[in-house]
DNA sequence: CGTTTGCGAAATGTTAACCTTTTTCTTTAA
DNA sequence: TTAAAGAAAAAGGTTAACATTTCGCAAACG
């Protein structure tokens, strides 16, 4: 899988998601430019950049000429319309997908397992769930590329306000193996079966 | 309906929203960071915050360095998709609402349908489009807030750059007003159905 | 003749200073 | 004593200058 070169911004941007995913940055902390800037070693600007990105991914709320303040999690009626939001787009991806994928696509997929299995084993539940996101994201963008990805991420990245390191059994990782072997088969039913079954 | 206080930065986006559905911004168009400081008579930092929060609507595709253009309408199967999704999130917003909705509520909804027909007889196209939108907008806001309007925005926005003033029918008008009739009447199953009806 | 290298213009990225709004604390008057 | 008014401080909004990156084009080289 080759490197991802991140900008500056991009960088920042997803430190700070790591730091509202891990509840270091609890909800409703206001985010200070110039703490942030100063955090960062940059100058507001970039920092601007990166708030006006959460806000729209709704990580955070903004107000005019207040401040930025990290959201709340979703209320239950609509966590479960997430779910189905995001069960609907899944399926989707995986019916584009299963019997396209190279076998490069599926060491990848592998890969980034074994590297939830890793940080399940130590006990690092906020890697462990960025790993969760990055597997999720890596084949909903095959399948629809940037425009699936636009519409899929708010939708998971507000969800996983929810549940911090609540569900982080091990079979987690298995479930993810599952959807994988059922890619490598080619059985989009499956595939489907496991994704179901993976998202709650 | 109260009158909204806009900040600079939310003119000038909505101004290049509308550019973009009305078609005077053709897709692949690039955008200008210094031409559009110059037309609105702002610096370039607003611009840059607009340009972002476009590109995270899906209405732009934005590459590091190079700069942002307009995006390309959804492909068909990805369109399909984004009406299952809607088409979720409204029918939810409409079994929270029915029943529940005020009188005022009723007629800012009555009166946005009001401005619809008016602009269907003028031939305004976009500015009938930009009706529809604030009338789903509306219902989708008091349903689930700033929370669920950030996930129905994103999908709705992209859909529209699909069809650029090709189905305006006179039904189109009277759909919304089976719709709000439906509430008035406290009627969920029957909202439901006429908002299915008009989502397409 | 085709490919590569490097220059220069144009656009984006970043910064720091300045402006405006909001909030808080203090003063003052009822 | 309380509450309104206003000043001061803090924070976000805007700007313009500066830095860096990209890309086209032309010269040089193979």
């Amino acid at each position: 899988m080759k490197p991802k070169i991140l900008s500056v911004r991009d960088q920042i941007a997803d430190l700070i998601r790591s730091d509202i995913i891990s509840g270091e940055l609890a909800p409703n902390t206001k985010l200070n430019e110039i703490q942030l800037a100063e955090r960062f070693d940059v100058s507001r600007g970039p920092i601007r950049d990166v708030i006006l990105k959460l806000t729209k991914e709704g990580l955070l709320v903004s107000k005019n000429n207040v401040g930025a303040s990290v959201n709340a999690p979703l209320p239950s009626e609509l966590q479960k319309l997430s779910i189905d939001l995001r069960k609907k787009i899944e399926e989707y991806a995986a019916k584009q997908l299963a019997g396209h994928l190279t076998l490069e696509q599926l060491a990848d997929m592998d890969a980034i397992i074994d590297n939830m299995q890793e940080h399940f084993e130590r006990e690092e539940y906020t890697e462990l769930t960025k790993a969760d996101i990055a597997f999720h994201e890596y084949f909903v963008e095959l399948a629809g590329g940037e425009s699936l990805l636009n519409l899929w991420y708010p939708i998971v990245i507000r969800m996983r306000m929810n549940y911090q390191r609540i569900k982080t059994s091990s079979k987690l990782v298995d479930e993810h193996r599952d959807i994988v072997n059922a890619f490598r088969e080619g059985d989009a039913k499956a595939a489907i079966a496991a994704i179901r079954k993976n998202i709650k």
